[in-house]
DNA sequence: TATCGGATTGAGAACGGTTATCATATACTT
DNA sequence: AAGTATATGATAACCGTTCTCAATCCGATA
């Protein structure tokens, strides 16, 4: 992900942009709300708004370099967008996110589309609890 | 749904108590946001408060007379809580919702859940889309 | 490389949904 | 019917997010 994958998604290049990338790549965890991220690129000494951060971040999840979840809890979690679609195992202790694919519940949600007459354009599965060694 | 329950969910049986879940069991659709009830309410001619109506709902979901979602738009919507489990289809364009349930995807969830050494207490499955018919 | 114009930024105000505050009104006990 | 604790309604506060707008930055052009 670079300054290319930026202009291809018709967004100039800017200070901002690049550190927010940095700060998605780079982190330990894979999902982060607005403020993780306006955080952490304070603690790295940037100088950055919030605004900006909610900003930038609207602008990827369009241009879909990323994705927004909406666990429980209020606030929004983004996650660079990989290739593939996977849903999420969420810890209500720690809030650890761990993602998961099955292709059966895939198969079965597009049959049960089917069936009710729905065209599904998305849908969201997210499994709540607690890891065993948490 | 009456006194009894309201009074066995150890909540004393008041006017505004009352007349919310009149309007949960009665009204056409299944999920309202907590705005809807009210309006509802005021429609109705009855004197509450939007304050009322938040709290209230709150309690039968602490209580499991409802559950409370939250569907993509920022409102959480509630609905009586009937006997089984369900997940929902919802349109993006009508915000129409049907329920669903399917005996394979809650297999196929326990499953992995414990695949990841992970005690699910809970879980939300929402697929997003439109009616061919709307 | 210096200039220019439109896009982007940062600070803070505004916003929408929800919850907290608090004085008044209402259930349930005796 | 009276007393007491709980519930209510109006409104302020809250929290996450978006909007506003003057100042700044990017990058196309000369």
């Amino acid at each position: 992900m670079n300054n290319q994958d930026l202009r291809k998604a018709g967004l100039k290049v800017t200070l901002p942009r690049m550190k927010i990338l940095e700060i998605l790549e780079n982190a330990e965890e894979n999902h982060h709300t607005a403020e993780d991220v306006y955080k952490l690129l304070l603690e790295a000494g940037e100088e950055i708004g919030l605004a900006t951060v909610y900003r930038v971040l609207t602008q990827f999840e369009a241009a879909g370099l990323v994705k927004r979840h909406h666990f429980e809890g209020g606030q929004a979690v983004f996650e660079l967008a990989g290739e593939g679609h996977h849903d999420h195992m969420v810890s209500v202790k720690t809030g650890k996110v761990v993602e998961f694919y099955d292709e059966i519940i895939e198969e079965r949600q597009r049959i049960i589309a089917e069936e009710h007459g729905f065209k599904m354009t998305s849908h969201t599965l997210i499994l709540y609890g607690e890891f065993e060694d948490e």
